[in-house]
RNA sequence: GGGCCUGUAGCUCAGCAUGGAUAGAGUGCUGGACUUCUAAUCCAGUGGUCAAGGGAUCGAAGCCCUUCGGGCCCGCCA
């Protein structure tokens, strides 16, 4: 809590002014000086207030800054009217330093209460148990964890689920690869079985399809045995499916990601929960038995603008959609839950993650939230948005259930090239089913041999161990950062080339401040003390630094509340860039004497420490050397 | 035909929710800084009709309308 106490004496102080000046009420704004030469804050208020007082904004804000001047209060030290209009104020820094660095020091630095320990659901992953990760699948991973990451930093109480349909057509497809198109279950050597099974079985039975329509008849009939459930291939299914969700789970594993519970998709369909579901959306009148037209028979779902949707087919059998209805209301925690619960396994951070099963031998556990967002990509916007409008009536509350949508991850020309398909230099979307994408696991290794290289370049002297961990955490932070830096409704171009770039506005770079800033600290003769006053802190390379420190617990509140990850990946950049001015014209071991160098010392500890927390958020690690 | 997203520097993107000061980064290109607290870095230069047009406003990249370009979605498939 630093920066937020100036912006919150500036804007208590100003509204007294406005108040004694008997000036109108307006919503007016404190925020950060958009450049340094304005000072460290503006304020906006003289601009609303001018067309009421029928006084230009300089006058207005020359007789608000002569005010404040009587009392500047504990973090300003000077105001002043601009002829723009805008009244800024400079920070008193010596408090504000204090401040900073001594709340920064401590562990819970940037913890903020927007949450209030709220139950939250974020489901994310949920890959068809069919394949192999590529780089789509990882954008949905990452914007989900990271989102888990910051809400749970923003004190809500998070439950993470990864939705498994295992009773769906795509894992319907390799098993008929298996039992009818002559592949062997096990995998060539050296080939994780979920390569093997998207890259080769599930690519190739596709593309049998089209010349053998036996095989597609083998298809349906599989597909029904999945989802009752009983028959001997059902079995076989289930020892597949999950032997490509272990291999899958491998792959989040490396990316630092962590659930709380798998839901499998089979169970639910068996749960009968969808019978209930049913009869609740009749008796309110949510779902309708289609009299004529092209949906006779059939029961739908009227949607004013848009197409009706079928719920339950002529034949009385239900549609997908169904199986997605029952989940929503489950996660919301609206249904007696039908599950229990049994351990899957232990996860590197110790949690432990979880199973739905039906069979009563497990624990009875509680997943649901009071809120659940659902992180799935923006192509399924509007079935979504059919979900979220049968929560809402459900639960009367139209904001229960979030779709978190993004846009998705598209191949570059150059890219889709290498893999064997012309697209005349314009980028392509991937596709599981043609084998045109890039396996998650296959990036992380080519980054991982550069970073490897890089590494060991720079530091000769370093054990084999540490350097193939330094690497690793290199590799998985550049394609985190790379996956979560923009926008979520802005598509990603994928590029091979570029995203070995380790250089500028990347993940690498920012953990390179990490390691610069715990270098310093581990060659300093002493620890640094903060019992101190941090007056000698006085260039802008120091005072930038910290008020960049200061700003934490503010992002953090921003991301939690518009759920925006993208914000902690700019503020990580950001002061990264702000250390590596400093690093680069501050001296910190060789300062001129001894306090300074403790001042300095402590800021960077703070530093070091605020983006570690910061990097925490984005699931990126912080080495220590580089 | 309908719906959602998008258009800002050569390229990739911030800024838009909540209008306000000279529109910012990265990358590219040009030049400069390493016997160092690690150059995965820093400094300087280069580069913009904020897609186009209109409207409301004292004031628009941002708000409203129209047009144009790009992407995605719209099955009794999953």
């Amino acid at each position: 809590m630093t920066l937020r106490l100036l912006f919150d004496e500036i804007r208590s102080s100003l509204k007294q002014i406005s108040d004694e000046l008997n000036y109108p009420q307006v919503d007016f704004e404190v925020s950060e000086a958009s450049r340094s030469e304005f000072g460290d804050v503006s304020c906006n208020i003289t601009f609303l207030l001018a067309k009421n007082l029928k006084k230009r904004p300089f006058e207005i804000a020359e007789i608000i800054s002569k005010e404040y001047r009587k009392n500047t209060g504990k973090f300003v030290k000077e105001v002043t009217a601009h002829p723009s209009g805008y009244v800024n104020f400079v920070a008193n820094f010596v408090e504000l330093n204090n401040s900073t660095i001594k709340s920064a020091a401590q562990k819970k630095y940037g913890d903020i209460n927007v949450g209030k320990n709220l139950k939250i659901v974020v489901e994310h992953t949920s890959v068809n148990p069919n394949k192999a990760l590529h780089v789509g699948h990882v954008r949905n991973i990452i914007i989900g964890d990271t989102i888990s990451r910051i809400l749970h930093k923003a004190q809500y109480d998070v439950r993470v689920l990864n939705y498994v349909d295992d009773s769906g057509l795509q894992v319907a497809d390799i098993i008929v690869g298996f039992k009818y198109g002559g592949f062997s279950p096990e995998p060539p050597k050296d080939q994780k079985f979920d390569h093997y099974c998207g890259d080769v079985v599930y690519v190739n039975v596709t593309e049998k399809y089209e010349t053998d329509p036996n095989l597609v008849e083998k298809r349906t009939q599989v597909l029904k045995e999945l989802e009752e459930g009983t028959s001997e291939i059902a079995k076989f299914a289930n020892e597949i499916t999950r032997k490509v969700l272990d291999e899958q789970l491998k792959t989040c594993c490396r990316l630092g990601v962590t659930y709380d519970c798998l839901n499998f998709e089979s169970q639910i369909v068996r749960s009968n929960l969808w019978k209930t579901v049913f009869e609740k959306m009749k008796l309110m009148g949510i779902v309708y038995l289609e009299k004529e037209g092209k949906n006779e028979g059939c029961w739908v779902i009227k949607s004013a603008d848009e197409e009706d949707k079928v719920l339950v087919r002529s034949n009385g059998v239900a549609t997908y959609i169904a199986k997605d209805i029952p989940y929503a209301a489950w996660k919301l925690g609206m249904l007696e839950d039908p599950f229990y619960y049994k351990k899957y396994a232990e996860q590197i951070n110790g949690r432990v993650l979880w199973e739905t099963t039906l069979e009563k031998t497990g624990n009875k556990l509680d997943f649901t939230g009071e809120k659940v967002i659902t992180v799935i990509d923006s192509r399924q916007s509007r079935l979504q948005k059919i979900i979220t409008k049968i929560m809402s009536d459900f639960k009367s509350q139209a904001e229960a259930y979030f779709h978190l949508g993004y846009e998705s991850v598209t191949l570059s020309g150059k890219t889709a090239k290498t893999l064997g398909v012309d697209t005349v230099g314009k980028q392509m979307q991937m596709s599981g089913r043609k084998g045109i994408y890039v396996n998650a696991d296959y990036i992380l290794d080519i980054l991982g041999v550069k970073t490897y290289e890089e590494a060991k370049k720079r530091n000769p002297e370093l054990d084999e161990l540490s350097l193939v961990e330094i690497s690793e955490q290199v590799a998985v932070g550049a394609l985190r950062y790379a996956m979560i830096k923009q926008d979520l409704d802005k598509k990603i171009t994928f590029d091979l080339t570029e995203s070995l770039s380790l250089e500028g506005d990347t993940g690498p770079y920012i953990q390179y401040a990490y390691a610069r800033a715990a270098r310093i600290l581990e060659k300093a003769e002493d620890e640094p003390q903060f019992d101190v006053s941090f007056t000698d802190l006085v260039t802008k390379y120091e005072l930038n630094l910290v008020k960049a420190i200061g700003k934490f617990d503010i992002q953090i509140e921003d991301a939690a509340k518009n759920l925006s990850p993208k914000i902690i990946a700019r503020y990580c950049y950001d002061l990264a860039v702000t250390f590596n001015a400093f690093y680069e014209h501050v001296k910190v071991l060789t300062a001129e004497h001894k306090s300074l160098i403790n001042e300095r010392l402590c800021i960077v500890y703070c530093f070091k420490e605020t983006l570690a927390k910061a990097l925490d958020l984005l699931g990126i690690s912080s080495p220590f050397r580089m």
